[in-house]
This record gives structure tokens, C-alpha cells and sequence, in this order.
DNA sequence: ACACGCTTGACAATTTGTACCATCTGCAAT
DNA sequence: ATTGCAGATGGTACAAATTGTCAAGCGTGT
């Protein structure tokens, strides 16, 4: 019950829900549908791509709403803005400690799940005085496709 | 000797020119100046935070040029594009492993070195077929100023 | 059902990043 | 040192991404 990224639909609505509630947010049909988009995908939307996934479901829904309420989702810790070396940000809703990989090549973003990697010992006391919450691993490389295309150039 | 972060300045360029003359790039000053303006710093610029360095040295650099630049510097592997929740590019000239903390208040990025966490097992052949060449972790949390300031909501 | 205040939508403004092309410059061959 | 060419730059224009503003709308507690 603890854990939010095993939950079905129904119950990561819930937890939306409680979380909206507990910091007197309104439960609005845009907060909705945006948290709902977002963690019914298995990949890691840019702002616009949720915007594109819902304004059909949505009509008129505005592009600075979609922007807005991610933001409000990371706030309330429903939602993460993922690490990777993009220009662009990247939300996930799926809030289990995981890792990426992250195609140099393409920039194809796949998750990494892999429990080894889940309990570093955080370096405390290291950086004067700050308290690390969270962590995420971004590993860089080439995923198949691009390594089956790419010429590497003669030295 | 074949540690690049350790060097100084002149060492640092001696790379840099090197591996320009690996890759037949040519010399150019602005290539010169920019690589020198993110090698210098200590904190992990933005394209456009690089422009405004450099901008007063060398009266005309285009803003188009560096983000050209910066982006050959990566690709030869003098400079890396760092890994944060932020929405702009942002570039790292510090080639040693190393890994960041970043406060989710106020968006500084500190760097961490911590040998402990530089020779993580990457999981092979995990994920069907991707080549992971390097990684990076990425810390999140409050730094030291953002967790005196801020109030726990009640819960 | 009512009223208050949080949210939204629409548009504007900014910021960030890319495309294009004429001009310039590093560099190697003379 | 001079020259010629390929690659690099500057600048404008453009596209994409994100943020600011504010009147109007809707969710919530009463």
C-alpha cells in the first residue's frame, strides 16, 4: 500500500486525490485529466506531448494550464521532472525510485529499474548542509538501434 | 597524466587543442574562448550564461556560435551536457566523473566527488541491447540556505 | 443555491535553441 | 610569407519552449 508505482488506476486516482486535498487544491477536471495522462504513460512526456495527448479529450484546455499543473504535480510529489541532457522537460509520473537510460544518439529515454541501484549510501554531511531527498542515476550511451547504424570514424 | 580535471589551465588547453587537431577542427579564437569561459567556471552554465562571459572579451561573438560551439565541445568530449530537472541546456566542463546535488527550491546545482559512487555495477544487458558508456547521479533536494527558509506544511 | 477565492484560458512576452547563407579565417600546400 | 579552399562565424530570421498577466470561470465550504 506503500508503494504508489504497483497501485492500479484507480488507486493512483486516489492518491492524486488525498495529495490535492491534504494541500487544499481544488480537484479540478484539468488537474485531472493532465495527472491521469501523464501516469497512464510508460515514457517521459515533454510539457507539450501531454498537452497534444489531452486537448482532444479536453477541448480548450491551454497550453499554459498544462504547463502550470505539471508544475503543481512536481510541488506536490505526484509527479518528477526527470534528469536527462535535454533542453526540453521531461515529466514522469511514476514515483518508484528508478533510473534512466538515455540514448546519446537519439535521446530515446528508457527506464531502468534495478533494485542494486536503489540504496547508494548518500554521501552525508559532504556538502555543507545539504539534505538529499531523492536520487536518480542517468546513464548515457547508445540504446540498439543507434549502435547497429553508427559508424564509429577511423582514428 | 591521463587524468583531465586535475590539470591546470595550460594543460587543460593543451587537451582541448589536441583533441581539436584529432578531430581537424580548426583553432578558431571563439573556439578557444569558449572552451576556456565553462573550463574556468566552477558551476554549470547555461549556453547563454557562456555568451554573457564572453561576449565582453570578444567583442562580436555571435550567441549562435556558442551554442555551436558548445555543442562541437561535447561532441569531441572536452565538455559533457549535465543531467538536472531544468528546462535549458546546461554544460559542465569538468570531464572526471562526478555527480550533482540539486536543490529543488531555489535549482542550484552542486557539484558532488564521491569515489565511493564512481564504480557503480552497471547492469548489463538489462535493457535489450543498450550500451551504456557513462553515467551520472543526480541528488535532489535542499541546500543549506533553501532549508532554513522553509516551512514544513502541517500535515 | 451562494459567495469567495483558487484556477483557468487566452494572449503576449521572453527565453531558448535552430536554420540559413554570405562572409571571413585557420591551415596546409605552395 | 602568400594563396586558396574548406570549414567556421555572424547575423538575421525563425521555431520551439516556457513564463507572465489578468479577466472570467469553476470548485468548495457553508
Amino acid at each position: 500500500m506503500s508503494n504508489v508505482s504497483d497501485t492500479k488506476f484507480e488507486s493512483r486516482i486516489g492518491i492524486f486525490e488525498s495529495e490535492c486535498r491534504k494541500n487544499s487544491l481544488a480537484l479540478t477536471v484539468q488537474r485531472r485529466a493532465i495527472y491521469d495522462a501523464l501516469s497512464c504513460r510508460k515514457d517521459h512526456p515533454t510539457a507539450d506531448q501531454v498537452y497534444e495527448d489531452i486537448k482532444s479529450k479536453l477541448k480548450g484546455v491551454s497550453r499554459t494550464t498544462v504547463y502550470r499543473v505539471l508544475d503543481t504535480l512536481v510541488t506536490i510529489g505526484v509527479a518528477k521532472r526527470i534528469s536527462i541532457p535535454d533542453p526540453k522537460a521531461r515529466f514522469d509520473g511514476d514515483m518508484q525510485r528508478h533510473h534512466h537510460l538515455t540514448c546519446m544518439k537519439c535521446g530515446t529515454v528508457f527506464d531502468l529499474h534495478d533494485e542494486s541501484l536503489n540504496n547508494l549510501q548518500a554521501p552525508l554531511g559532504n556538502d555543507n548542509g545539504f539534505e538529499i531527498m531523492d536520487y536518480s542515476i542517468t546513464f548515457t550511451g547508445l540504446c540498439s538501434a543507434c549502435r547497429s547504424t553508427i559508424k564509429y570514424p577511423a582514428k
